[in-house]
Order: structure tokens, then C-alpha cells, then sequence
DNA sequence: GACTCGGTGTCGCATAAGCAACAGTCTGAG
DNA sequence: CTCAGACTGTTGCTTATGCGACACCGAGTC
């Protein structure tokens, strides 16, 4: 879909570190994270105690290493921003790097529900938010171009917009009856343009 | 579930070939057999060439060595066949193996359709009714005693109840709604009796 | 014929995963 | 206190899997 020759790790990795993150969430679903064992994780995965300790140093690890790869997604959909397939010839430009973001929640939504629900792991939430902060700092070539200024400096319109989108997913994640991706990132994009609005007052 | 301590393979083992089986299920119900490629089936399973190569020398190779097991399956569910736990006081004794058995087919219904359905590979089909006789061969000493009998030689009891249990799968397995395995259970045991009423003629 | 091309099957080497054993920590029961 | 049990991490060794390379074989195609 996005990734294409992104340097490939060993499957028997991505296989292994998949059934345990798979584990891991179901078991946290039940039981709550506290409650969650090591041990219980592994028997759940079918994989060795040992394996488990090759990845992670614990269970706290395996959840902060799964947090960490939401930059790289982020990154890798950011590829997409040349991507015209999105509005193309409408007068309205929508990055389609919005969109496929949004459907990369919607697919792992059990995953960022555990992380951002209201009884999530807080920490756990600002993690990911700290993630989206260091994306737009990344990228700040590309979104300091798009995404209309108003004065105030770059560092505080990213803290802003990063804050925003966090919020935005929550509130996206508690719907009885989401909005589509495609949708709720339009109004997204809007909201982010409402900066342009301010600043033709 | 029914296998307890009974030598546990390595799990990576049973990861590949389940993979294996899963990815050949899907490729055969979409495109059917002749058509499927070994290289598919390994690109589906996301397994390497030379892994498939280790388990199976060929794509039948892996439909034989999945059919063996059906023996082994009976085998296995065969111990309980002291287990009282079903219709434990009731007049009519049914043995919680023929439960069992059926419990078994309606997991894997789908890999049984594809074996023994209509439009299935018929040479499979023999396999699976080949791997039932040997079984009521090899258990003789049980069903010689619990199946009744009627003067007719017991090699020809044998194929007739292994043919009928076959032709009984099948049907089931054609059924849009199908009876429950404890329901269809009962009344192939009821049948299976139906030689004791023709011994009372 | 020679020639790609796509698929098959096999090999040796590198590495991830499994396993069994171990010591360390904590908690609760006696 | 002491002991037992459960869980945690860690370690060497074994084994299965991944990988790349290779030879092989048809079926088209020039």
C-alpha cells in the first residue's frame, strides 16, 4: 500500500513482534495493563520467553516501541504528499497524506483506542502526541509551506496543530458511527486552515 | 482442547505449516487447484521458497501430508471415548468421540469443503474415507464391541460405516444451515445402530 | 536452432526463535 | 523467620527459517 522497498526487516521479526503486539492488546483489552503478565503475554503470542526478552525489556518497552513507530508511519505516508490523487480537480486541496492517516487509524483503531481512549495509558497518549510534534518538526519544510501562518511562531502554530490533530482523533475514536477518513480528514484540513481565516481578518 | 502432552512439535513448525495451509485454502478456493503456484502459495504465507521445500515436496505433497493428519485427529479424539461426559445419564449411549469428530469437522469446515465438496478433488476425498477405515481398523477392538453386529463380516461392517460417515460429512457440509455437531453426532450414531435393529428382525 | 522468461527445486551460510536451566525478586502461608 | 510458589530476566546451545545463488525445465518468441 505505502511501504514499498523500506528497507526490509526479517519477516520471522515482523512475525514474532506482530503476535506479540497482538497479545499484548487483546490481553490489556481484558484485563487492564497492570494486570497484564509477561508470561501470560507469551503463551497468548505462542512464542518464547526468551524471544519476548530479545525485543522487549518489558512490557512498558513493547508499548513504547510500537508508540515509536507511529513517526514512522507518519513518515512513510508523508510520501503521499506529491500524491494528486486526492481532489485533484476540485478547488479544494486536500494533502492526500491527510487521508491515509486517518485510514491508518481507522485500520489499527482497536490499537489507538487503547492508547487514547479515556481510560487509556495517559502516558502512553502523550508518547504519540510527542510523536505527531516531532513529525511536524521533521516536516516542517512541507507543512510551513502549506499550512497558512499568522504570525505567531512556527514552533507554537506546530504545538497547536499537533494538540489538534491529537484531539481530533480521540474525539474520532469515540464515535458510535465515525465519519469516513476521508471526511473527517476534510474537516481536519479545514480546521487547520482556519489560521488563513484569522489571519485575513 | 483434546491433545494434551502428545509430543509437542516445534511451534515455528506449526506456524509455517499453518501459514502454508491457510495461504494454499485461500489460493485454491479462488483460483483453484491446477492454477495455484507454489510460488503464490509462499508469497501469500509471506513463508520463504526454500522453508516450503523443507515440509513439502509439492503443492499435493501439502494436501496428502494435511489429509494424513485426519487419522491422527481421530486417533486423538478416539481417547475420549471413555469419557462419559455426554449423555452421561441418559438411556442412549453416545460416545463423546463421535461429538467430537464432528466438533472437529466444523472448526475446519472450510479445508473440509475444499477436500470433500462437490466440485472437490475427488482423489482427496478417497484419501480422507482411506484415513476413516484405517481407523475403524486399527480401533477394531473398540467399535467391534460397541457397534453391533449382524453376522456380516467385520472388514465389511467397517467400509460400510466409513463410507456412510463420509457420505454423512458431506451432506453436512453442503447444509445452509446446518444441525449442531452434538445433533448431526446423534443421529449418525442412531444410524450406526440401525444394524441392531436389523439384527432383531 | 538460440533466446529469454517464469516457474521449479536445491544448496550453504547467516540469523531468529525455541528450549531448558538458572538466579533473583516478591508475596503469602505456616 | 522460613519456606514455597509465581513471575521475572538471562544464558548457552539447538534448530527452523530466511536469503541469495544456482541449475533446471518448458513455453513462447526471434
Amino acid at each position: 500500500m505505502s511501504q514499498k522497498p523500506a528497507s526490509k526487516p526479517d519477516p520471522r521479526v515482523r512475525r514474532t513482534q506482530k503476535m506479540l503486539r497482538d497479545a499484548f492488546l487483546e490481553l490489556v483489552l481484558e484485563h487492564g495493563f497492570e494486570m497484564v503478565r509477561v508470561s501470560e503475554i507469551i503463551e497468548q503470542a505462542g512464542v518464547n520467553r526468551a524471544t519476548f526478552y530479545r525485543h522487549y525489556r518489558s512490557k512498558r518497552d513493547l508499548l513504547r516501541s510500537w508508540t515509536r513507530e507511529v513517526g514512522a508511519l507518519l513518515d512513510s505516508g508523508a510520501i503521499s504528499l506529491e500524491d494528486p490523487r486526492v481532489n485533484a480537480g476540485s478547488d479544494e486541496y486536500l494533502p492526500a497524506v491527510v487521508i491515509s492517516i486517518f485510514e491508518h487509524i481507522a485500520v489499527h483503531a482497536s490499537y489507538y483506542r487503547l492508547m487514547l481512549g479515556r481510560q487509556g495509558l495517559s502516558s502512553i497518549a502523550n508518547d504519540i502526541e510527542s510523536q505527531v510534534i516531532q513529525f511536524l518538526e521533521r516536516r516542517s519544510d512541507l507543512f510551513a509551506t502549506i499550512l497558512p501562518a499568522n504570525g505567531a511562531p512556527l514552533g507554537m502554530r506546530t504545538r497547536a496543530y499537533a494538540a489538534e490533530f491529537v484531539g481530533i482523533v480521540k474525539w474520532w475514536l469515540e464515535q458510535e458511527v465515525p465519519p469516513s477518513a476521508a471526511q473527517i480528514a476534510g474537516w481536519t484540513w479545514d480546521l487547520s486552515s482556519r489560521l488563513e481565516f484569522y489571519n485575513e481578518l
